[in-house]
Order: structure tokens, then C-alpha cells, then sequence
DNA sequence: GCGGCCTCAGTTGTGCACAACTTTGCAGCA
DNA sequence: TGCTGCAAAGTTGTGCACAACTGAGGCCGC
């Protein structure tokens, strides 16, 4: 079967993703398809194809003769993007909302562990490690595929953002306040009310644009 | 430059879209990578880089062997799917909605004389050619660049649904409806009220899948 | 000393041959 | 007659060589 190929370039995908995201190729770095090509073992074709989606995801750009480059942080247009995802997670709560099974509260209590482990030693990359899983976690509560599919895209888009400033702004304050919102989504969880941890979401969403506004405005 | 290959695969990523979306490569229909190449007088190799887009976007998918088909019309996530595009049509209204100007009025001008036409002889072709044209406007009358991008990812998702009932539907009688929808939408835009606009839009989208499930349910 | 040009190393884009795989149809056999 | 196996044709996936292009460094002319 060739689904186990596909799974491989889904899977170095996926890792280059993260790597994105989590600032392990910071903006404006150059990647090398050979270098890429070599590290996973394939020839440059098949690394190409997962190159073009990461550019069509708006986190890479490929000049021709010049190279491929991670995308900078689109800071002019993320004001709009921000609303964008905060009416999303909003609609995570009231189109489709699932209910909440034991497993949702198992994983919930994985995210609170791993808040207060960030809480007692701060970490930039655990931090956005967590902020990734946990966003995922957050889009996996609706049904709705389509949402689901959207609310990632522009996560990926949007995440260096933030994860650029918090390294400027207060880090610790950060994480208490991330670990806040966590627990109060643990709570809902708990009770099962899914849209209770959209609404919660989105209104941290909409107070993390606006701390980081009031940071540029500084 | 190679700014102009760029714009030419790109050229070509557009005419198979409105292929596909059109109906005019039906669903389940199996393209030939060679064939395409041989049209547009290129080798397979950039050919493949436009099909591996139209893949992602979940209009085409490419089985190792057999053969790159024409994905099914979704109508499983069909519900949901328009339920997510209501919204987002809402937005647009909400979001940066744009000033209306002179170049508007005179778009709208030629959309309403286009329906005229359509509903003095109706044509299936013209139909849909109309609505995705149309759609593209209405999405044009917000400012924020990410809201435009996913409402036309889910649009090219969700055209040929309706597209495939239209032919069983009452033709005639499904382009008055949408005549006056532009007629309506029309006069919101000579009033300047972009907000309105969008919102006609997204009442008219759901009056659509409304008679969509009456019809699936009969 | 400085500006323009050119060469060269390095990168992405393209073409082509072959590998991997699927489907179809036919021949052989029970 | 029906079924199994196999071969062949056709398709997508991969590897590799080369074309197209960019940017940097050095060289030459002034």
C-alpha cells in the first residue's frame, strides 16, 4: 500500500510544521530542499511536494535561484486575523459542540499537569509547545471538520506572532495567565458544558490581542 | 523573472478549479496527469505542483496507480459545511467590511444585467458561472484578507453541491430566486450598506441548504 | 579608491526515465 | 461455465540530471 508513504510525508510535514511554529526555523531563515531531502532520507522531489503545502499554508516562500524562506510574521494583517480566529473559537462552542466523554477529561488533566509544571519553570518552547497541543484540543470539540480545518490554518499562520512577542514580554506573567485560562477550560470541561470552554477561549484569544497591542503601542 | 512561470501555474491552477467547480471534469472522474500536461504544453513535473494544490483543497485526489480523480461531492459534512459558511458570510458584513465605491456599483451593475440574461433563457453553465462570479464579489466586500481566503476554500468545497441538485431542482425557478437575491443585494450596495449586503448574502445562503435538505428529504 | 561587470557557487524549477502500484482482460484449468 | 492466476497496459511516485536564476565576491577599468 502506498497510505504508508503518504503517512511518512504527512508525518515530515507535521515535524517541519512544528518547527515552523515553534520558532525552531525562525522567520526569514533559508532552508535547503537538499539539506531537508538528506536529513530524511528521500530524494528532493517528494520533500518538494511537502515544501509547496507549507508555502500554500503561508509559512514558506520559494524565490526561484534565491531559496526557500520561512515566511515573516504577517504583523500587518493580524489585527484582522486575530478577529477572524476569535469568531472562530466562538463558533467551536455553538456549531457542533461534541459532548465530552472521559477522555477529553483525561487529556484535560494532562494540560493542567503540564501548566503547572510550566508555572513552577518557565520555558519559551514548552510554553508554545503547550500552546499548540492545547489549541488542538480546543478545535477537537466541535464536530464540525470545516471549522476544525479553518481555526488550525489560521492558528499556523498566527502563532509565531505571539510566540515572537512573549519572549519580550513578561514570560512568567505569561504563563500564569495561560494557566489560568486552562484551568478555568478544566472546569467547563469537567462539567461538561463545551460551549462554556469555547466562549472562555475566545475571550482569552481577544485579551491576548489586546495585550499584545497595548505592547506595540509602548 | 520567473514571477511570470509563477502567474502561468497559476493560470492553470484557476482554469482547473473552474473545471471542477463547474462540473465540467464531473465527480469521480479520473484526470490524466499527462494528458493536463500535454494541454497546457508542459512536462508532468509543475503539472503535479497545481494537482497537489487542487488535492489539498480537497477537490482532486491522487491514488498511487490507479489515477487522480475528482473528489465526490461531500455530502455527508454538507450540513455542517454551509452552517460554516453562514457564518463566515455574516462576518464579512461585521469584519472590515470595505467602503462601497463606483467600481462596486458598476460590478453590481453587470451581475444584475448578467441575471437578466440568465433568467430570459436559463442555462445551467451560465448559472453556476454567475454564482461563483457573484460569490467572488461578495467575498471582495471585506478587508480582511484571511476571512476572504476561507470562505473561497469552503466555497469551492461546497459549489458543486448545490450545483449537482440544481439540475434536478427547478432550474428556471432557482434563477428567480437568485435574481432577486442580486437584486436585493444590489440596492444595499447603491445605499453603500455593506453590512446589509452580507447579510442578505448569508440569509439567502441558508434559505439554500434549507430547500437542499427538502429536497433530499422528498 | 570606487563603480560596474563578470564569473562562479549555490539554489529552485523542469524534464525525463524508471520504480511502485492498480486495474483490466485474457488464458488456462477445474 | 465459472474461477483463478497472470501478464500487460496505464497510472502516480521517486530519483536524478540539467536548465534557469540569484547573490556574492573578485577583477578590471576609470
Amino acid at each position: 500500500m502506498s497510505a504508508e508513504a503518504k503517512d511518512r510525508l504527512e508525518q515530515i510535514y507535521e515535524t517541519l510544521l512544528r518547527r515552523i511554529c515553534l520558532l525552531e526555523y525562525a522567520p526569514r531563515t533559508r532552508l535547503s530542499e537538499a539539506q531537508i531531502a538528506a536529513e530524511f532520507d528521500l530524494s528532493r522531489t517528494p520533500i518538494r511536494r511537502v515544501l509547496a503545502r507549507l508555502e500554500d499554508a503561508g509559512l514558506l516562500d520559494s524565490q526561484h535561484g534565491a531559496g526557500t524562506f520561512v515566511t515573516d510574521v504577517p504583523l500587518g494583517e493580524m489585527a484582522r486575523t486575530y478577529a477572524l480566529r476569535c469568531e472562530l473559537a466562538g463558533l467551536v462552542g455553538r456549531l457542533s459542540p461534541v459532548a465530552i466523554t472521559a477522555a477529553h477529561r483525561r487529556e484535560m488533566q494532562g494540560f493542567e499537569d503540564r501548566a503547572a509544571a510550566l508555572l513552577a519553570t518557565p520555558d519559551a518552547r514548552r510554553f508554545a509547545e503547550l500552546n499548540m497541543d492545547f489549541f488542538r484540543f480546543g478545535v477537537s470539540l466541535t464536530g464540525n471538520e470545516a471549522l476544525r480545518e479553518m481555526s488550525l490554518r489560521l492558528y499556523y499562520q498566527t502563532a509565531r506572532i505571539w510566540l515572537t512577542s512573549i519572549t519580550r514580554l513578561d514570560l512568567a506573567a505569561e504563563s500564569e495567565i495561560f494557566a489560568r485560562e486552562i484551568a478555568q477550560i478544566g472546569e467547563a470541561i469537567r462539567l461538561g458544558d463545551t460551549q462554556a470552554a469555547a466562549t472562555i477561549r475566545q475571550a482569552h484569544i481577544s485579551l491576548c490581542v489586546t495585550r499584545l497591542r497595548q505592547f506595540s503601542q509602548e
